[in-house]
RNA sequence: GCCGAAGUGGCGGAAUUGGUAGACGCGCUGGACUCAAAAUCCAGUCUGGCUCACACCAGGUGCCGGUUCGAGUCCGGCCUUCGGUACCA
C-alpha cells in the first residue's frame, strides 16, 4: 500500500539531517541543566551489534531523549572498549592482527550505532586501543605508583602447561583444563602488579550509602567488601621465635581453642614444619596444588589437612595446641591462619570430628547444661564457661572485654578485616596498554618518566602462545636504557587489564582528544558525576567497584571535586533465547538487521521497549513485534490524514473545558492524562507502560475527526512530541508533516498536562457487600457518602444483596469504594 | 548451603499508600470491505455453571495458613524458576 509507512527512506534521511545539523552536539560549557547520560561502552567484538546491545542502548537513549526535550543539556557519548582477550585470541586462530580486526570491528559496528538513530555526540567518540587513550592509563598508573598504591607481589596464575601460556579464568574449564587443548591447567607463581584497592575499602563500602543504585548491587558490592569487625590474636609457637597472628570475629571463643591452622601455602609452614612431619606436610601441599582454587574453595568437599608437627601457645590460658595446616585455611583471607574452635564453629567442628581433635565448649548455649555434649557447633551468642576469669560473662560483651584484655597483655589487638583483595592488573598478553615501568638490574623498577609517555604497543610482536608475555618476543620493545642511571634494562612485558581502561573513561569522553591531561578538568568538575549509568548487571562487583575507586583516587590527587562516578545507575535485564544467555559459543545469538530491515529501527526499539520491565529482560520472541509495527502504521496514517494542519491553524496552551464539545473535551482530557502517565513512566525507565499509554491515546484519536482543527494540533503536537523519544524517527517525520520546518530536538519543547483536565467530574465507584463486588455506581467527584448511599440503594442488583439482612458495618472510601458488611 | 529477585489468561505483560484483577499488545474466533486474498476496520476472548440471549451465580494472581470490612499487594510456613556467591575464620 502506497501509505506505508516509508522507514528505510525517512530513517536514513533523519539520521543524515540530525548528523549535518550537529542536532547532538553537546554543548559542555553550559552546565547549568548538565545531564550526563552513560551507557557502558561496546566491546568491538566480530559479532557486531546484537539483541543486548540494542536493549542497553535503545530504551537508554530514548530516556535520554526525554530529558533533552524536557530542558536538560545531554551528553549522550558512545565509544570502544577496544583492548582485550577475544581480539587476540581470534588473532591467534586466523593471523589477523588484533589493531586490524579491532578497527575493522570498529567501523561496522559505528555504522550500525548510527543505523540505530541515537542521540550520540559522535565529536566526543573514544577508543582505549589509541595511544592518546591509553597514555592517561600509564599515566594513571605512575599515579598509583607515586602514592605506593601500585605495586608487585607474587601471585598464581592459570597456567597451561602444553600451550606455555597463562589462562584467563574463563579459559578454564569447570574441569580444570585448558579449553583449547584440554591439558589439566595448573597453578604458576608470577610477580605481577596489583593496584592497592583495599586501601580505599572502607570508603568504598561507606559511599554506597550516597549513591543511587539497585539495592541489590549495592548488596554485593557490601559483601564483595566483605567487612567483619573482631581481633588479631598472637599465638606464640613453643621453642620458636615465630608469632603465629590469627584473625577472628570471635575472640569470645579463645577459650575454646584447640588447634590452630595455617593456609597451606603460608611461609610459616616451611619454617615451623619438624623434620618427623616434613614429608607428609611436602605430599599434601602437593596433593593440593593440582586442585584449582575452584575446588579448593568447594563447600561440598570434605576438608583435608595434616599436622605440621609444632604446637603453638594459646595467649589467654598458656595451653600448648597442635598447629594443622588445611586447605580450608585461605592463604588470601585475614591473616592465613585460623584459630580452630571446634566447639563454636562449624567448620572446625567438621575437621576436628574428621581428625579425632578435642572439642570444648566455652559458650553456654541458653537453656542447656554445661554438661550437655555438643552434637553440632554452637555459633550463637551465649554464656562464657571454661574461660578463666570470664566465666560467666555474655559472650557479646565477652568480646569487648577480650579485646581489651588482649591489648592490655600485648596479645592482639582489635581489628577490621575486609574480604576484599588487591586488583591484579597485569596481564601476559599483547592487546592492551603496556604498564609504564623499566627493571634494571641495578636500579630494580623504575617508572618510565611521564614525559616519555605514552609507552607504545609495538605492532609487530608474535603475539601467539608459547612462553610468557608476547611482548618479550619483540627486542626493539623489551631493550631500553635505565632512565636512572643509563644502563641497558628491560620494559615489562606485562599489559594491564582492561578494567583499567573502563575506570575511567567517562572523564576521557568530555574531551578525547585534551593532550595536556587525562581529561578536561574543568569540564570533570562541571560534567560528573555521570548523573545516568545504564549497563548489565555482570559488572556489578568488577567494573563498577574499580570505577569507583579509581574515580576516589584521582579525587585525592587533585583532578576531580566528586566522591562517586555514577550517581544513578540502572540494569538493564538480560535478553535470552530459549531460557539461555546469548552467546556466539552457543550459537543461538539472535541478529536485529533482520528487524531492522523488515520494520526499521524505530519499531524496533520500541518493540524491545515494549516487551516488558527493562530491569527485567526476559526471552527473545518476536511474536509480537507486529504490535508495534501497526501502531507506527496508525500513527503515520494520521499525520498523514493531518498534513499540513500546522500551517492551517493555531492551538492554545490552554482550554476551557466547559466552553469543548463532548468529543474535544474528551480528546483534551484523554491527552493530558497521556502526557501525566507518559512522563511519570518514562522517567522511571518503565517504557512498556509509557508505550501503551501512548497506544490507548490513538485509540482514542478516531474522535478527531469531530473536533475542532486547533483541538486537533492541540492533540497531535502533544502526541507527536511524547513519541519523539521512543520513535525518533518517526516522530521528526510526522511533524514535518504536519507543517513544521524543524527538527523537534533543535528546540526541544516538553508539554507539562493542564491539571484542570485530569480531574475527573465523574466517578464509577464499586459497591461491595461483604467484599464482595456487587455493582457500580456512577456519581459526581467528592461527592458525600449519603449520596453515594442513596445511589446504591437505587440500584436493583445491590438491592436484592442487601435485602432482609442487617448492616453492621460501612466501609467509604471516597471515590473509590463503599463496602456494606451484612449479617 | 547462603544472599537476592520473581511466580498473574493461550502468550508478553498491567494494576498509587491493601480498595472494581487481567490495562496495552500478540494470538485466536466471528463479522465488514474484496471476484478472491493480503492489509485495514468493527465485535468478542480468565475458568466453570446456568441460559436462546441479556443477565445471574461460583471460583480464580505458585501451594498451605493468618491479619483485615476488603489481600496479586501485608505476615508465617512451603514449592518452583532465574541471577549472584562459594569453607571469609
Amino acid at each position: 500500500m502506497s501509505s506505508k509507512y516509508p522507514f528505510a527512506e525517512i530513517e536514513p534521511k533523519w539520521q543524515n539531517f540530525w548528523e549535518k545539523n550537529k542536532t547532538y552536539k553537546t554543548d559542555l560549557s553550559h552546565s547549568g541543566k548538565k545531564l550526563y547520560c552513560l551507557v557502558m561502552f561496546i566491546y568491538p567484538s566480530g559479532a557486531k551489534l546484537h539483541i543486548g546491545h540494542w536493549y542497553n542502548y535503545g530504551p537508554t537513549d530514548s530516556w535520554a531523549r526525554y530529558q533533552k526535550l524536557k530542558g536538560k543539556n545531554v551528553f549522550e557519548p558512545m565509544g570502544y572498549d577496544a583492548f582485550g582477550l577475544p581480539a587476540e585470541n581470534y588473532a591467534i586462530k586466523t593471523g589477523i592482527h588484533p589493531h586490524d580486526s579491532t578497527m575493522t570491528n570498529i567501523d561496522e559496528i559505528r555504522m550500525q550505532l548510527k543505523r540505530m538513530g541515537c542521540m550520540y555526540d559522535w565529536d566526543a567518540e573514544l577508543m582505549t586501543c589509541e595511544p592518546k587513550y591509553y597514555k592517561w592509563n600509564q599515566w594513571l598508573f605512575l599515579q598509583l605508583y607515586k602514592k605506593g598504591l601500585a605495586y608487585r607481589k607474587n601471585a598464581p596464575v592459570n597456567w597451561c602447561p602444553k600451550d606455555q601460556t597463562v589462562l584467563a579464568n574463563e579459559q578454564v574449564l569447570s574441569d580444570g583444563t585448558c579449553e583449547r587443548c584440554g591439558t589439566t591447567v595448573i597453578q604458576k607463581n608470577l610477580t605481577q602488579w596489583f593496584f592497592k584497592i583495599t586501601e580505599y575499602a572502607e570508603e568504598l563500602l561507606a559511599g554506597l550509602d550516597k549513591i543511587t543504585w539497585p539495592e541489590k548491587t549495592k548488596l554485593m558490592q557490601r559483601n564483595w567488601i566483605g567487612k567483619s569487625v573482631g581481633a588479631e590474636v598472637h599465638f606464640k609457637v613453643d621453642g620458636s621465635e615465630e608469632i603465629i597472628s590469627v584473625f577472628t570475629t570471635r575472640p569470645d571463643t579463645l577459650f575454646g581453642v584447640t588447634y590452630v591452622v595455617l593456609a597451606p601455602e603460608h611461609n610459616l609452614v616451611d619454617i615451623l614444619t619438624t623434620n618427623e612431619f616434613r614429608n607428609q606436610v611436602q605430599e599434601y601441599r602437593n596433593s593440593i596444588k593440582s586442585l584449582t582454587e575452584i575446588e579448593r574453595t568447594s563447600t561440598v568437599k570434605e576438608k583435608t589437612g595434616v599436622p605440621i608437627g609444632a604446637f603453638a601457645i594459646n595467649p589467654v590460658n598458656g595451653e600448648k595446641v597442635p598447629i594443622w595446616i588445611a586447605d580450608y585455611a585461605l592463604a588470601t583471607y585475614g591473616t592465613g591462619c585460623v584459630m580452630a574452635v571446634p566447639g563454636h564453629d562449624e567448620r572446625d567442628f567438621e575437621f576436628a570430628k574428621k581428625f579425632h581433635l578435642p572439642i570444648r565448649k566455652v559458650i553456654l548455649q541458653p537453656g542447656t547444661n554445661e554438661t550437655d555434649e555438643l552434637t553440632e557447633a554452637y555459633t550463637e551468642p551465649g554464656t562464657m564457661i571454661n574461660s578463666g576469669s570470664f566465666t560467666g560473662v555474655n559472650s557479646d560483651e565477652g568480646i569487648e572485654k577480650i579485646i581489651s584484655y588482649l591489648e592490655e597483655k600485648g596479645f592482639g589487638k582489635k581489628k577490621v578485616n575486609y574480604r576484599l583483595r588487591d586488583w591484579l592488573i597485569s596481564r601476559q598478553r599483547y592487546w592492551g596498554t603496556p604498564i609504564p615501568i623499566i627493571h634494571c638490574e641495578k636500579c630494580g623498577e623504575v617508572p618510565v618518566d611521564e614525559k616519555d609517555l605514552p609507552v607504545e604497543l609495538p605492532y609487530d610482536v608474535q603475539f601467539k602462545p608459547g612462553g610468557e608475555s608476547p611482548l618479550i618476543s619483540s627486542e626493539k620493545f623489551m631493550n631500553v636504557k635505565c632512565p636512572k642511571c643509563g644502563s641497558n634494562a628491560k620494559r615489562d612485558p606485562d599489559t594491564m587489564d582492561t578494567f583499567v581502561d573502563s575506570a575511567w573513561y567517562y572523564f576521557r569522553y568530555l574531551n578525547p582528544n585534551i593532550t595536556t591531561d587525562p581529561f578536561d578538568k574543568s569540564l570533570a568538575d562541571k560534567w560528573t558525576p555521570v548523573d545516568m549509568y545504564v549497563g548489565g548487571a555482570e559488572h556489578a562487583t568488577m567494573h563498577l567497584l574499580y570505577a569507583r575507586f579509581i574515580h576516589k583516587f584521582i579525587r585525592d590527587i587533585g583532578y576531580t571535586n566528586s566522591d562517586e562516578p555514577f550517581s544513578h545507575l540502572i540494569h538493564q535485564g538480560t535478553i535470552t533465547n530459549q531460557g539461555a544467555k546469548m552467546s556466539k559459543s552457543k550459537g543461538n545469538v539472535v541478529n536485529p538487521d533482520q528487524f531492522i530491515e523488515k520494520y526499521g529501527s524505530d519499531v524496533f526499539r520500541m518493540y524491545l521497549m515494549f516487551m516488558g520491565p527493562y530491569e527485567l529482560g526476559g526471552d527473545w520472541s518476536d511474536k509480537g513485534i507486529a504490535g508495534t509495527d501497526r501502531f507506527v502504521q496508525r500513527t503515520y496514517e494520521l499525520a498523514m490524514k493531518f498534513s499540513g494542519l500546522l500551517k492551517q491553524s493555531a492551538s492554545q496552551n490552554v482550554y476551557d473545558v466547559e466552553k469543548l464539545s463532548e468529543n474535544e473535551k474528551h480528546i483534551y482530557k484523554k491527552i493530558n492524562q497521556t502526557i501525566k502517565k507518559f512522563d511519570e513512566e518514562i522517567n522511571h525507565f518503565r517504557f512498556n507502560t509509557a508505550i501503551a499509554a501512548l497506544m490507548e491515546m490513538i485509540n482514542e484519536m478516531k474522535l478527531l475527526d469531530a473536533c475542532s482543527k486547533e483541538i486537533q494540533l492541540y492533540a497531535l503536537k502533544r502526541f507527536i512530541t511524547l513519541l519523539a523519544p521512543i520513535a525518533p524517527h518517526l516522530a521528526e517525520e510526522c511533524y514535518n508533516m504536519l507543517g513544521s520546518e524543524k527538527s523537534i530536538f533543535e528546540n526541544p519543547v516538553w508539554y507539562e498536562a493542564d491539571p484542570i483536565a485530569l480531574v475527573e467530574d465523574m466517578v464509577s465507584i464499586a459497591v461491595q457487600v461483604n467484599g464482595k463486588l456487587r455493582g457500580t455506581v456512577q456519581a459526581a467527584i467528592n461527592c458525600s457518602q449519603t449520596e453515594v448511599k442513596n445511589l446504591l440503594l437505587n440500584d436493583e442488583k445491590i438491592k436484592k444483596h442487601l435485602e432482609g439482612k442487617e448492616i453492621v458495618k460501612e466501609i467509604y472510601v471516597p471515590n473509590k469504594i463503599y463496602n456494606i458488611v451484612v449479617k
